[in-house]
RNA sequence: GUGAGCGUAGCUCAGUUGGUUAGAGCACCUGGUUGUGGUCCAGGAAGUCGCGGGUUCGAGUCCCGUCGCCCGCCCCA
């Protein structure tokens, strides 16, 4: 490439959407619109650009390195939204006495990170953001993972092509409780556990220890991350009560309620970082574990009250649009059939052309996609044209056709021409 | 921040131990075909080989630098 072309490529990490491409993107966000609605998710939208303080409220001053941070002319800290769930939450805030809770809502938000591109993760994607603010029963992880499943489904994957992993970081406190780790030391705990399969064990330990868990304690933390299904959970606790524990197994019958059972997997290693997630937590992967996760989520209890609202539960799920494109693309699902159902109207001289737009402007009134031709051409190039743009019918008018007084309107795919008197 | 790979036509790429005017397929344009598209035939246009420097009689090829793309790691959604 040359210098030229390189300045005529996006910025990079972020994408210029052609027709052709814009199709799939198209039909991505119109699923998730068409599944949340099913679920009676109610859509809302907001401003892209968002108040820094308002991040590092949520996040840290770290995230000041992630994202497209900037002062406006009147020296205010600005950022291009990371992620939709800040604003939501000051949404929410700032009319949570008048809000009727528990409310479902959703948003498809282009989010903003400054960060290195690797492949399913772009400076710049968009995002479904389903979230349930004020219910405190499962019932909320089960509506907004079946929702999330649902679009997966309607956009041609099956229930093989993925699992969502589902924990608890309730369940994993209590578990850690009863393993002899203090629960001062539980969440550095978690950060560690998150690491695992990242770092050598030896590292994790580590970690561990710098956390202040005790070496004799660590191997009962290693013991944790090998439990792979809830049975094995209840024989650790001993017959401790634990809510969280039947929480999750409240939401998993939810979800096998649905049918989505085969693809719900319990697994203790769904941690989601140091994130604001208080109980369940749940990640979704294409099956072969080639791609990042296609979605991800939980229930969080302190965001509201993080952002200067009144404590409010909440479950939230975040959904892009990347991952979920790279795996349609694995499976053969990015084609589109939409450009088929619109018609051309062509002329082959000047003097026809008057009667062409008049046909144009006609059948645009009964609602069809027509495109008129801009400029005369031969039959050969109209008809050509038209099949390469994969029109459903084409409709070309000579001077003819002007004088027999009937329009041929021909079908692209079965060759037959259907007369039409003008 | 870090490591690898790749930059040759609009796209995907080939290009031998350095050797004349740098190739292919697809796409594009024209004609065969002044009333009909997926095939066919003929022809055509299109590349300062990412950029800069070096070695050499000679560099797409080797060396150095630089920019870009991309994959992984760190981190994270």
């Amino acid at each position: 490439m040359s210098g030229d072309k390189q300045s005529l490529a996006a910025p990079r990490g972020m994408r210029d959407f052609y027709p052709d491409e814009m199709a799939l993107q198209c039909r991505i966000t119109d699923t998730w619109r068409a599944s949340a609605e099913r679920y009676g998710f109610q859509r809302y939208d907001a401003c892209v650009v968002e108040s820094l303080d308002l991040l590092k409220r949520k996040a840290g001053e770290e995230i000041v390195e992630q994202i497209y941070a900037f002062k406006d002319k009147s020296d205010r800290d600005l950022a291009l939204r990371p992620e939709m769930t800040p604003t939501l939450a000051r949404m929410v805030a700032a009319r949570q006495g008048s809000l009727d809770l528990p409310l479902k809502w959703f948003a498809i938000a282009q989010c903003f990170r400054y960060e290195r591109t690797t492949r399913g993760r772009k400076r710049e994607h968009y995002q479904l953001n389903l979230d349930i603010i004020g219910e405190p029963a499962v019932t909320a992880e089960t509506e907004v993972i079946a929702a999330a499943v649902d679009a997966l489904l309607q956009l041609g994957l099956s229930l093989t092509d993925f699992r969502v992993r589902i924990s608890s970081r309730a369940l994993l406190g209590d578990i850690l409780a009863a393993s002899g780790i203090p629960i001062e030391h539980h969440a550095a705990t978690f950060l560690a556990l998150d690491k695992r399969g990242k770092l050598p064990d030896e590292k994790i330990a580590e970690l561990l220890t710098e956390a202040g868990v005790a070496s004799e304690a660590q191997g009962g933390v290693f013991d944790v991350l090998g439990l792979t299904d809830l049975d094995q959970v209840r024989d650790l606790l001993k017959g401790r009560a634990s809510a969280a524990l039947a929480e999750l197994e409240a939401c998993c019958t939810g979800l096998t309620a649905y049918g989505l059972g085969d693809a719900i997997v319990f697994d203790i290693s769904v941690i989601r970082g140091l994130a604001y997630y208080t109980g369940i937590v749940f990640e979704a992967f294409d099956t072969e574990g080639k791609l990042r996760a296609i979605f991800g989520g939980g229930r969080y209890d302190n965001l509201l009250a993080s952002v200067g609202g009144r404590p409010q539960t909440g479950v939230g799920l975040g959904f892009g649009d990347v991952v979920v494109a790279e795996l349609l693309a694995e499976r053969g699902l990015t084609g589109s059939d939409e450009a088929r159902g619109r018609i051309t109207v062509g002329f082959m001289t000047i003097d026809q052309q008057p009667i062409a737009r008049r046909m144009a402007a006609t059948l645009r009134s009964q609602g069809e996609q027509v495109d008129l031709a801009l400029h005369p051409e031969k039959p050969r190039a109209f008809f050509a044209r038209a099949d390469k743009r994969r029109f459903a019918k084409a409709a070309y008018i000579g001077p003819d056709d002007v004088t027999q007084g009937t329009v041929r309107i021909k079908n692209m795919v079965t060759r037959e021409e259907e007369p039409l008197p003008v």
